[in-house]
DNA sequence: GCAAAAGTGTTCTGTCTACACCCATGT
DNA sequence: ACATGGGTGTAGACAGAACACTTTTGC
């Protein structure tokens, strides 16, 4: 067998959600160099020798954010030959959830939150990649509280349910989420309330902080289900 | 930025599960290379310049079963700088699931399936790929019969119960399995039943062919089901 | 007539869905 | 006192789980 691999090159790219001015929003990078020059892209960059992929994956998510220490997970590798007009590369393409707060985004004409609904033409085929990260991310929203990343460390239940239906692009009726947001492992209630004008405070919650890190086992459904 | 990514290596991987002699069982071949010399592994190789991934995999695949037009899907994409002492690879890891009677492997002392849950030393971390492609193929099966896959033209009910429990690896009840495989979409009843000695003939049923490659969508939970 | 596997229903329990009104606050 | 969003419960439908006996066949 010949070895046509020499020319290959392989990347990281990911995939950054926020919530900010009430709709959920993609970081996207002005491409500075052809092709493709001038159009947004999701960041992205090379694999150091001495990294793993999760690794390279959160150096540029800290490059670009500032931000360490959230949910991030991989999506998919996306290799098609034609995928750029360049050079052979193929990409290992994450997503990540990330506090609008805890993010110190150096926004400027070249680096901007973009409206996931509502995106410019992007390079290559970043929109398929984005539109992937939104599938996966639904899947686990329903599996698992992971909209939680999205929120400030204190949040109401009508904050938590605005971010289930950006996320999940529909209406969720008010009681039925409250009912199973309180059943949900890991949330926790507080003695205080948002200060709100001109309307009654509501009650703050938090989520435990041992899950961060714990790859959501009890959150996958505690019932043993038989299958088929 | 300094770019360190000259020397790494893309392969893809693909993990082969098929059910032989009852039970669930992945095809091996043995290194003739170091490292790892005459230890077995996942069947895998380069990607050429003109082929997708998923392109790569399917012809490992079918250099290695002769078949085709299978359940093949992208697993995930390791890519530890630990994972091989000899150089840097990242490896695209597949998994297919296969019937053994569509396969045509050239078996030898060096390509030999072998039980998933009984498996020799491995190279590499590839046991790792293959207790992940495991844990896939039961979320699979949680949502869509890919079972199927895995089964003659046609099938009894007991043949499709037995290959579900290997897969799930744990027994299932009779008649709550047969309740819910009768609903699938897809499931054709046929009037034909198996000739087996000494015991009553089992009904045979067969799949819908249009399903094979059409995503899975109608497998997917058909009600529209509120999230969190 | 017996061994071996095929085939068949009901009850219980928990979860999902739909749906409408009162409450606490600031102005 | 009113505007604004916060907060609450119930009934019906549906799906999963547990569970045991009869039927058909070859020998």
């Amino acid at each position: 067998m010949f070895n046509e691999t020499k020319t290959h090159e392989i990347t990281v790219d990911v995939v950054i959600l926020t919530i900010k001015n009430n709709s959920l929003r993609v970081l996207l990078v002005k491409r500075t160099n052809e092709p493709f020059k001038g159009r947004w892209s999701i960041p992205g960059g090379f694999i150091r020798l001495s990294e793993n992929l999760d690794e390279a994956a959160l150096r540029i998510l800290k490059e670009k954010t500032n931000v360490e220490n959230i949910y991030l997970e991989q999506l998919y590798t996306f290799g098609d030959p034609l995928r750029r007009t360049d050079a052979r590369v193929i990409t290992c393409a994450y997503f990540a959830l990330i506090r609008e707060d805890d993010v110190d985004v150096f926004e400027s004409a070249n680096v901007d939150w973009h409206k996931v609904y509502d995106l410019p033409p992007l390079a290559f085929d970043h929109k398929e990649i984005i539109e992937y990260s939104l599938k996966r991310t639904r899947e686990r929203l329903e599996m698992c509280p992971v909209a939680y990343q999205l929120l400030s460390e204190k949040f109401t239940l009508t904050e938590m349910q605005k971010s289930y239906e950006l996320i999940m692009d529909k209406k969720l009726d008010k009681r039925n989420f409250r009912k199973k947001a309180l059943a949900t492992q890991g949330l926790i209630e507080l003695n205080e309330f948002s200060k709100t004008k001109s309307k009654r405070p509501a009650r703050l919650y938090t989520f435990d902080k041992i899950n961060l890190n714990s790859k959501r086992a009890h959150f996958i459904s505690k019932k043993p289900k038989e299958t088929i």
